[in-house]
DNA sequence: ATCATTGCAAAAGCTTTGCATAAGA
DNA sequence: TCTTATGCAAAGCTTTTGCAATGAT
């Protein structure tokens, strides 16, 4: 299944663009991030493992691969936006502690519908949606009530 | 209608912080912008009504306001956060254009109860959601299709 | 009289940019 | 060959923090 890097190749080339190692490397490096993934964690894995890599080349690849739908923004918090890997992905949405940051996810059908709606009344061409839920885990609402004396802070975007 | 402001003095009483003329000035400009608005148009509003107030401030107060649920962050975009007024408003949904930044703002009350299921589904204690649907507005999605040679980029969180 | 808050300036982060060098097409 | 891309370091921005002075309670 390399049908990632043949949008990446084909989106490069009909703009303009080159397809060099460097942007086949964080493509590939993005695409097997278990998980949500900052700027800073592609570059440390693909420092890792391939040694030589600068940062720039992080960051200027990832509005690339955000342009041609491989990946999203996901949204930002700890003053840094968090990406996933979508191609191929239902769309989801995301349930996430406010406390210990752990992200659950889960596909919510209705909203596409609304979507198509909601464009209809406002005459946008809707291109997607996010949706976040928040709050506290389990673990994290236990550990709240016990000290409730050290203020929680929800400093979140 | 000043409940505003006591629900602030409230929450700073109740939490051994004080109320200073600076904190209920900075609370007024939150208030008194028409919509949406970042640290740094409220700064420069507070400074041309009152001329002496620092941004440290301004940094400082919007988590408190946010705490005790009179403002709310809308999302990150262009570098910022971007907050609103709340108290007392019912909670709504946002439309955006990724190209000119236009906001539409509307209801929908099926999340509540979703928010609820979502909860219990997952043992999350959801204390809110954020939902932004985003596209382009029909001028722009106008003007995109005339020059679609300037690629149109969606850098947004 | 205390102790939190302010303003200022400096620091801290993340992200972007300039430029010389390297290398796709 | 002609451009675009890379890496490095510097710059840019928003946001945070340290500290002496100020002011709320």
């Amino acid at each position: 299944m390399r049908a990632k890097k043949e949008v990446f190749r084909r989106y490069l080339r009909e703009n303009g663009l080159r397809f060099t190692p460097e942007r086949g490397r964080i493509l590939e490096a993005a695409v097997s991030q278990s998980a949500h993934f900052d700027a800073e964690e592609l570059y440390l894995k693909l420092r890792r493992r391939y040694g030589r890599i600068s940062k720039a080349s992080v960051y200027r690849t990832i509005p690339l691969l955000v342009q041609c739908g491989l990946i999203r923004a996901v949204g930002h918090h700890d003053g840094r936006y968090h990406y996933e890997y979508i191609y191929g992905h239902a769309h989801h949405c995301h349930l996430r502690c406010l406390e210990c940051d752990k992200m659950v996810e889960f596909t919510l059908n209705s909203l596409n519908e609304i979507e198509g709606q909601v464009g209809k009344k406002y005459r946008f061409i809707v291109t997607g949606h996010r949706l976040e839920f928040h709050g506290y885990c389990l673990q994290c609402s236990r550990a709240i009530k016990k000290n409730r004396h050290s203020p929680v802070f929800d400093s979140s975007p």
